[in-house]
DNA sequence: GATTTATTTGAAAACGTTTTCAGTTTGCCG
DNA sequence: CGGCAAACTGAAAACGTTTTCAAATAAATC
């Protein structure tokens, strides 16, 4: 139908050269006599030559593509690491296969499956909680693999994070120190080692060296929802929290909504704070008081990590932890 | 290195069959025997074997991937199309390279063409300057694109939006015939044809039938983002306006909080119609009243009908537009 | 059972590059 | 100039599929 398409080989006709030498230029290869190059730069230019990638990728065996798994492109805090994975990606002229897995330990093997499938050069994997299977999966292959804002408690492969225990156990004491007795901890779900191990032990180990008993009627277990926030106002009332340490903005946005829509102010008659910094903190009144996390470098970093794998440059910190901060706002005293 | 993959050669020796026949039955053609189906799906089986997709591209010219130009994955508006195009293409099983031009034109030819050599089977681009360096770009390639959730004056591709003349002329007259005289249109850059001429058409259509005369210091061209926003509640009072007509809801919301913090009820003294009905349209304090519109649904339905061109069916409608709503929250009376 | 027709199969040529290896030129040196 | 190294260049074999076309086999018809 169309047979519209120049290849290298229409280049090397018209120049008077073999395909490897147009190949070299296309490649900036320096081994080509100044004058031969410009012969061929004028043809492809004369032709409109454009390389076809798939055949590159078919005889060089690399996709300049990566895959990225991300549970949800619409949660910010996601989307940010998204922006920065790509932003470093195209910096080292990659592009990006995005996929959404819904946090579905099926989707996310059928999309790493597939993403492999499509040879790219290496994934970065977002999403908190590693299945054995998945696991399994991530074992069978040498593509090179990164988390990104996810732990894998046995840590089979890099990763970039924050110290997810420090950050949620200094803020916590925090909330202790300013006289809250009881602290909630409303988190996703708790199989996600990033919750139920990480940001559950920081919790932990806050009220314990308060010398205050947990109680697990303080742990709220959500589906990370800003409507799920919204129903929790009467829950928490109920146990008698007067704060809350919440695992993702936008649940903690429909918790303090959710309070203050039921006439409980927020800081004063309860005191929130969140996980994620995302810019949703500063569009919600009060704005919300956050662990601040570089999210854009998370992503950014993460790449970078990446890159240097698929290179095979050896890479002396695997398990990256990058710095966290506490932002004040107004959800808190 | 690593001699490690299986290709269909080894198949088909394993099987004791040609190529051709795993080629078949990897692809579901009905022209194979039963028994040596089973006999070639087993022995794929036995030898974790996975077709590769690279070179199943350059032999049939199809890649299943789709282009995914986005101006920022970050904002909500187009990461809701954005989900909405992937959910689409892996039920038609595409996946997509997502890539964000920043709105800027040369990033943006400058990924199509990467996209084009990367030879994806059709684009679904995002952005709404569409410049007429960009159109001969789109003009120079038979790969199949659409438009979603941005518009071109000239129609050159086809697209699917809502109606926002309609739209905005409909929210302005509400505005109008609530009494407000003076209602301002806050919108991002007027270059881009969705606010200089159909938004903003829509508002001087509503001024004119409620013989209102048009007053240019009342239009505002904005960057679009949350931070301009909160920065322009002193210029909107001493404009005299008593309402604002927004197109963007991040903007909007910083508009809110900008009159919020300063002390102008929103909506007893000022109201707010924002454009988008991203969620945070829900997340913020008042609720903002919004022009509805179905932005997963832009995203699948144009995904949709990329899939249709790229399978050369033709399609009836080119310009698609979808149904809008008006959506009365609390930024209003 | 001989034909005819339909169903299955395989050989080999694409697809558009990169890459290896051997050959040609060129430049330099004595 | 002759000789040798260095710089360029080209032929052809990959890369792992799909696809075409003809051949082989099986089924159906009379």
């Amino acid at each position: 139908m169309d047979k519209q398409t120049i290849t290298i080989y229409d280049v090397a006709r018209e120049a008077d050269v073999s395909m490897a030498t147009v190949s070299r230029v296309v490649n900036g290869n320096a081994n080509v006599k100044p004058a031969t190059r410009k012969k061929v730069l004028d043809v492809i230019e004369k032709l409109d030559y454009r390389p076809n990638a798939v055949a590159r990728g078919l005889a060089s065996k690399k996709t300049t593509t990566v895959g990225v798994i991300v549970p949800d492109v619409t949660n910010m805090y996601f989307s940010s690491l998204a922006r920065g994975i790509d932003d470093v990606a195209t910096m080292y002229k990659y592009n990006i296969i995005l996929t959404n897995s819904d946090s579905n330990s099926e989707k996310e093997i059928k999309v790493l499956n597939t993403l492999l499938s499509k040879q790219v050069d290496g994934i970065v994997f977002m999403g908190n909680e590693i299945t054995d299977k998945l696991r399994e999966e991530f074992k069978r292959t040498k593509t090179p693999i990164v988390l990104a804002g996810s732990v894998d408690e046995q840590n089979l492969k890099p990763s970039v994070n924050i110290d997810y225990v420090a950050a949620v156990q200094e803020e916590v004491k925090n909330l202790i120190d300013r006289g809250n007795k009881r602290v909630a901890f409303v988190c996703g779900p708790l199989e996600q080692a990033i919750n139920g191990k990480f940001r559950l032990e920081g919790y932990k180990k806050a009220l314990k060296s308060a010398g205050i008993p947990y109680d697990d009627k303080l742990v709220f277990e959500t589906d990370d929802t800003y409507k799920t926030g919204t129903l929790l106002q009467l829950a928490l009332m109920s146990v008698n929290a007067t704060a809350a340490m919440v695992t993702d903005d936008e649940l903690a946005a429909g918790i303090m909504n959710g309070m203050s829509d039921a006439g409980v102010k927020v800081p004063d008659k309860f005191e929130i704070i969140t996980s994620n910094d995302t810019k949703l903190t500063e569009m919600v009144r009060p704005k919300m008081s956050s662990i601040t996390q570089p999210l854009y470098d998370i992503g950014a970093v993460a790449m970078r990590l990446l890159t240097k794998l698929m290179n095979n440059e050896d890479v002396n910190e695997k398990n990256v932890l990058l710095p966290y901060g506490l932002m004040k706002r107004e959800s808190t005293k």
